[in-house]
RNA sequence: GUGGGUGUAGCUCAGCUGGUAGAGCACCGGGUUGUGAUCCCGGUUGUCGCGGGUUCGAGCCCCGUCACUCACCCCA
């Protein structure tokens, strides 16, 4: 019995187990930049996705799960996040307020691929989105929130890579320049339907013996028009300002069609393949791809596994569940009853919390206090119930005092708080 | 979709040139009828992924199949 296939479980102590508190660091710096907190749903209807990500990628093409309704309307659950996101801000109007609009989510994507390392069909990401504005200093603040966000988590050997892929100005005229060349080269079947597609794409194949052929394309970076030109060197002073350190990266290409102009990309060598933990751009036409009006914007999307795998290899903790403070030993009947009526009070004091259930002796019962990581074991029988008093013990310490039952609660919430 | 690897206890794995399944960990109990983490003793857990074939006999050999996994394409 197990999970459809490329899909985990989050579970206690399971690889992914913080997956909950890993999606909250990435997006707290997010959350101090004033961007707001949204949610799209987890399907559209599936033209969303083919006119918004692009007909041409493989995404589209070959890793959506598609389904109809009852009424044969044709659906997709999200494989990414920034069209649904996009889609539910024009609804709404937010476009029509203030500008820029800025959000973030977090949530599961999906995508039918074949699974691998760090490659899942239902895979969770987080993103921010700054929509309304082409003002390259709002790139630069996007770019660095996801920086900061690994720098937060503890990340220190993520690399930025950075590159400018131009606009409706200066793209046509170059993707005819690298069409020409790549008509030059020796291409297998495959390659050469992409490079009809979107020849951009064959610029980031990773074997050698194209990227040998590739030595000499041109390349984008070169053939920016003015405004492309001035505004790369904008976010790259601003990226300068902020102390974000990032690499030239001219073949960086992305999979999804509505990227234009500043394109990044966060990698990490500890991975393996699938080296990318995050990754983002400047979608300017996007909102009228989709039906809306001219709206600009500029998002990027990280991946939660691939940042936890991330974490693993650089050897550093994901951030964890609260550990318990406080452990209830309760022995027989009269002393259990109390005893939930003092781990509800501990709790509503901001004290965690918990008890041997299931009549456990006295031994197993330690035993549980001791592996569920409480600081204190509260030792309560019905000999001490008579005396009016609990047990005590520091579990670390090893030393145990009795305490008036009444006194209890404030004396732990001195000891912990 | 293409290619490689691996499927044995809850987990990590061992299992010889084919002879009918083991270890460590974990869990439970006892040593200590009211004290954990240490120590000692004991106990529970298996359609050996599934189906077929060869053989007196298959965890081991052969065929098929499924699953997982890594890599390509692509991406988070």
């Amino acid at each position: 019995m197990s999970g459809p296939k490329g899909t985990y479980d989050v579970l206690p102590g399971s690889e992914f187990g913080a997956t909950a508190a890993v999606r909250e660091a990435l997006l707290a710096p997010s959350r101090l930049a004033g961007y707001a907190y949204a949610e799209a749903p987890v399907f559209e209807a599936t033209e969303l996705f083919s006119r918004g990500v692009g007909e041409s990628t493989d995404v589209v093409t070959k890793e959506m799960f598609t389904f109809s309704d009852r009424a044969d309307r044709s659906l997709t659950l999200r494989p990414e996040g920034t069209v649904g996101v996009l889609r539910a801000a024009l609804d709404a109007g937010l476009h029509k307020g203030q500008l820029p609009v800025k959000l973030r989510y977090a949530g599961p994507m999906f995508r039918a691929e074949r699974p691998q390392a760090g490659r899942y069909r239902q895979f969770q990401q987080v993103g921010v989105e700054a929509l309304g504005l082409d003002d390259p200093a709002l790139d630069a603040e996007v770019v660095a929130l996801a920086w900061q966000a690994y720098a937060g988590i503890g990340l220190r050997k993520v690399r930025l890579l950075l590159t400018s892929l131009g606009d409706a100005a200066c793209r046509p005229a170059y993707r005819a320049s690298l069409t020409s060349f790549l008509d030059g080269l020796e291409l297998d079947e495959e390659t050469r339907r992409r490079a009809t597609l979107n020849p951009l794409r064959v610029l980031d194949d990773k074997r050698p013996e194209l990227q040998a052929q590739l030595a000499d394309a041109p390349l984008m970076v070169d053939a920016l028009c003015d405004a492309c030109r001035d505004h790369l060197t904008a976010v790259q002073a601003g990226l300068d300002a902020l102390g974000v350190p990032y690499e030239a990266a001219p073949r960086l290409v992305r999979g999804l069609d509505y990227y234009m102009r500043t394109t990044f990309e966060f990698v990490h060598d500890g991975l393996g393949a699938q080296s990318a933990v995050g990754g983002g751009g400047r979608y300017d036409g996007l909102a009228e791809l989709i039906g809306g009006p001219p709206l600009p914007g500029i998002g990027w999307a990280l991946g939660v596994e691939r940042t936890l795998l991330a974490l693993k290899a650089e050897g550093l903790d994901a951030p964890g569940e609260p550990t318990l403070d406080v452990f209830v030993v309760p022995l027989g009947a009269p002393a259990k009853a109390h005893a939930v009526g003092l781990v509800g009070q501990l709790r509503a004091a901001g004290v965690a919390a918990d008890l041997a259930y299931g009549d456990r002796g006295m031994k197993g019962a330690m035993k549980a206090a001791d592996r569920s990581g409480a600081a204190y074991a509260v030792v309560l029988g019905d000999r001490d119930l008579e005396a009016g008093e609990a047990q005590l013990k520091d579990l670390r310490e090893h030393a145990q005092v009795a305490v008036p039952l009444d006194a209890v609660v404030e004396t732990l919430k001195e000891k912990l708080l």
